[in-house]
DNA sequence: CTGAAAGCGCTTACAG
DNA sequence: CTGAAAGCGCTTACAG
C-alpha cells in the first residue's frame, strides 16, 4: 500500500492557484494585513480542507523558534511507585495550565540514570532544550545543574522554594507566612491557652516559613492586641520516631492542649501515636497540620497546601520568564486554603487526661513575650538548638517572598 | 543580560575543524559507515560537550529523523481530578519503558476542547507528529481521527482492545482469554456448584473476552474431565443500579454460592448492595472480580489486570512499530495475575442465607453441555438478549489475539 | 495585492 | 576519509 503523502502549503497553493507564501498568510490570518481579497482567501480555505491540509509543527517551530512545548524535569521519577505520591498534584495543576496555554508536555524520562535520580546534564547534552521552558520539582539538591541552566539561558522555576548562590531561581511556594494567621485563631478562638509546637528537625524553608509566620501571628494576641486571647506555645523538635505515645502523654502533662504538627510524616507518626495511646481528636486533644501529604490527608485538620495551584502558578510564571514579561524576584507565593475544624476543639469539651496542669495554666510560655507587631522574629522562640535554620538561611538572609 | 545563543552543528563544526555534515554523522553513530577516524570523532565530541549542543527536535524531525519523543495521547484528560483515575498505572508503565528505552514523554495537553475532550485533527493540525510515534489510550469512539493517522502512516498504539474498520490497530491488552481458567479452577476447588457471572449490559471486547474466556475453562469440568469438579454458571445482565441488595437475595436464593463479577463498576455496586443485605465475601458468598480499578480493588478478589505492564509493553510495541520490524497483527496479549484467595471461600463455610435451593441443586445449568474441548463459544451460554456480542463483532468476527 | 527568496537546523545522498 | 549541496515545510521580510 502506498503511502497517501500528507499535503502540504504548496499542494494547496497549486490548487488554489497562488503562491505558497499566500497560503501561510491566509493560514495565520496575517491576511488582513497583506489585504488578501476575500475571494481568493476563499479559494483556498477550500483547498485547505479538500486536500486535509494540517500544518508540519516540526518546520513550524523550526522557522519560529517555540516548540509549543513546555518540560516537566523532576530529580526523582515523575510518577513514583508509591499510589500516594506526592507530585501528583502538582502536575494535576501543571496540566491544566498547559491546556488552558495551548501547549503540551514533555515529561523527562531519558534522563533518568541507574540509580533512579535524573539528572539535566548527565547524559552530555540537555534534552531539556527540546522545550521552550521548564517547570522543576524535587527534592534533590542539584544545584550545578541549576546554575548551568540558568547560565544557558534556559527558561525555568520550581516548584517550591529554591534558592541557589549567584542564581535568582525564580518559584512558586505555598505562602506559609500568610497561611498561619487562621490557625492561631482557630486555635485562640477554642479557647486553648497552650499549644505545643511539633516541629522537624530538617528545617528547610518551608518549615522556617511555617514558623515564622505562625510566631507572627501569635505574637499580637500573645500581647493582649485586639482580637484573640492570648496563645502560648512552645517549639517541639522531634524525629517522627520519637513521637510515640509516651511523647503525646508527657505533651498533655505539660499542660498543652493542643497540638501543631509541622510536616506530613510527624502528623503521620502523631496519628500513629494517639491511636496507641487510646487517644483521639479532637476529644482528647486538639490537632492542626500545617502540611499534609495524600497518607495524612484524612487524620487532621490542616492547612491545605495548594499544589494544584502551585502548578498552575508555576506554568504562569514560566510563560512570563520566557517572553521575558516577568518582574524580578520571580517568587509567587501561592493562598493556602486555611484549615476545616474537625480536629480542634474547645479544651474543656475533651475527656483529657491531663489533670495535673490547668489549660490556662500561667506558666511562663515559651513564646515571646514581646509587644512587638507582627511579624517578630522567630528567633525569640524558646526553639532547641536543633530548631537553628539552615545554613543557607544564616549565610544569606532569606529574601521576602513577593508577588510577580 | 544577553542570552547566549544555543549552539549548533556549525558551531561544533568550527571548533572542531570539520564541517557540519561530519558532526552529524558522529552524532548519529554513522561514523562508522563512514570511517571517520577516532581521533576526529573525538574532538568532536570534546567540542559538543564544551558548547553543550543539544540536537534540535524541530530540524530533526523535519528532516526525517526521530525526535526521541514518545507521544502519549488520551481521548479524556491525562490527569482526571479524581485521585482514584484509571490512567494512572498505565502511565507508570509507560513511564518506565520510556526510562529503559531512552524516550521522553509527550502528554498532548494542547489538544483539549473546551468540552474536556481532546481531538488529534480538533486544533487543525496534528500535534503528535512532533513525537516518533503515539501510545493512544481513552474510552472516546475516535474512529475517524484513528483512520487518518493510519492514513498518514503516523506510528501509533492502542492500550485496550480496538478495531477501526479498514485499520490494522495494533494494541496491547490484558490476556483475558488466559486468565479466566484460574478462576474457574479456584470457584471449583472451593467446590461451588453453581456461580452466578454478574455481566456488564456494555459489551466491550474485555467483556467479550472475558466471557468467552469463562465459558472456555468451565466447559472442560462441566463435561467432567480430568482436574476440577463441575462448575455451572448463568449470566445475569445488569445495569450497576440493578445490584441491590434483593438483587444479591434472589441470587443467592436461585442457588449460587459464588459470584464473578465482570467490570470493576459492578464490583462497587456488588460491595454495596453485600453491605446493605448485612452479607460478606466469603462468609455468605464467594466473589471474584474480573477487573478492577482503583476504587474497587480492596473489596473483592480479582483479576488482576496488569495495567503496568500493558503499559511498559505498550511502549515496546511502538518502537516495534516505528521501526517497522513488527509483525501482523501487531496485537499483544499481557498475562494477567490470578485472583487472590481472599473472598471465596466453600459453601459450606458460609452462613448462607440461603436454605430453599442447596448448593448443589441439579437444577440445568445455565452453561453449554457440549463436552466440546475448549474454547467453547459464548454463544451457546443462555445470556439475556442484551448480552449480545457488540455490532463491531457481528459484522466482523473478533480476530484472535496473537503475540508479536 | 501577490510572488520569489532566504533561512530555521538538521540528514542524507552524492562528489570528490 | 570529508565537504558541498539539496531539501524537509514552514514564516517573514522584501520586491515588485
Amino acid at each position: 500500500m502506498n503511502r497517501p503523502r500528507i499535503p502540504r502549503q504548496s499542494d494547496i497553493a497549486r490548487l488554489a492557484g497562488v503562491s505558497q507564501a499566500t497560503v501561510s498568510m491566509v493560514l495565520n490570518d496575517r491576511a488582513g494585513a497583506n489585504r488578501i481579497p476575500e475571494a481568493t482567501q476563499k479559494r483556498i480555505r477550500e483547498a485547505m480542507a479538500e486536500l486535509g491540509y494540517v500544518p508540519n509543527i516540526a518546520a513550524q517551530s523550526l522557522r519560529g523558534g517555540r516548540s509549543g512545548l513546555i518540560g516537566v524535569h523532576t530529580f526523582e521519577r515523575v510518577f513514583p511507585t508509591a499510589p500516594d505520591d506526592y507530585y501528583r498534584e502538582f502536575l494535576n495543576g501543571i496540566e491544566e495550565q498547559a491546556v488552558a496555554a495551548g501547549l503540551d508536555l514533555v515529561l523527562f524520562a531519558s534522563t533518568q540514570k541507574p540509580d533512579g535520580t535524573r539528572s539535566i546534564y548527565g547524559s552530555g547534552s540537555n534534552r531539556m532544550r527540546l522545550a521552550d521552558g521548564a517547570v522543576i520539582l524535587g527534592f534533590e539538591k542539584n544545584d550545578d545543574e541549576i546554575r548551568r541552566l540558568a547560565d544557558e539561558g534556559f527558561p525555568f522555576v520550581f516548584i517550591g522554594h529554591r534558592e541557589v548562590e549567584g542564581v535568582d531561581v525564580p518559584f512558586v511556594t505555598a505562602d506559609y507566612s500568610s497561611a498561619m494567621a487562621p490557625v492561631v485563631r482557630m486555635l485562640a478562638d477554642a479557647e486553648h491557652r497552650k499549644v505545643a509546637y511539633l516541629a522537624a528537625p530538617l528545617r528547610g524553608f518551608a518549615q522556617q516559613e511555617r514558623l515564622e509566620g505562625f510566631t507572627a501571628a501569635a505574637a499580637p494576641a500573645q500581647a493582649g492586641s485586639a482580637g484573640a486571647a492570648g496563645l502560648a506555645f512552645e517549639v517541639d523538635v522531634r524525629e517522627p520516631a520519637e513521637v510515640t505515645a509516651a511523647w503525646v502523654r508527657a505533651t498533655l502533662a505539660g499542660g498543652a492542649t493542643a497540638i501543631v504538627v509541622e510536616t506530613y510524616d510527624l502528623a503521620r507518626a502523631l496519628a500513629d501515636a494517639l491511636a496507641s495511646a487510646g487517644l483521639s481528636a479532637p476529644a482528647d486533644v486538639s490537632v492542626i497540620g500545617l502540611d499534609s501529604d495524600p497518607r495524612s490527608e484524612g487524620a487532621f485538620s490542616h492547612v491545605r497546601v495548594p499544589r494544584r495551584a502551585m502548578g498552575r502558578r508555576a506554568v504562569e510564571l514560566l510563560l512570563a520568564v520566557i517572553d521575558g514579561s516577568a518582574p524580578a524576584p520571580l517568587t509567587l507565593p501561592v493562598h493556602c486554603d486555611p484549615p476545616t475544624h474537625d480536629t480542634v476543639g474547645t479544651p474543656s469539651l475533651g475527656t483529657s487526661i491531663v489533670a495535673t496542669a490547668a489549660a490556662t495554666a500561667s506558666a511562663t510560655p515559651a513564646t515571646t513575650t514581646t509587644p512587638a507587631p507582627a511579624p517578630a522574629p522567630a528567633a525569640t522562640i524558646a526553639a532547641p538548638a536543633t530548631a537553628a535554620p539552615p545554613a543557607s538561611a544564616t549565610t544569606a538572609p532569606t529574601p521576602a517572598p513577593s508577588a510577580v
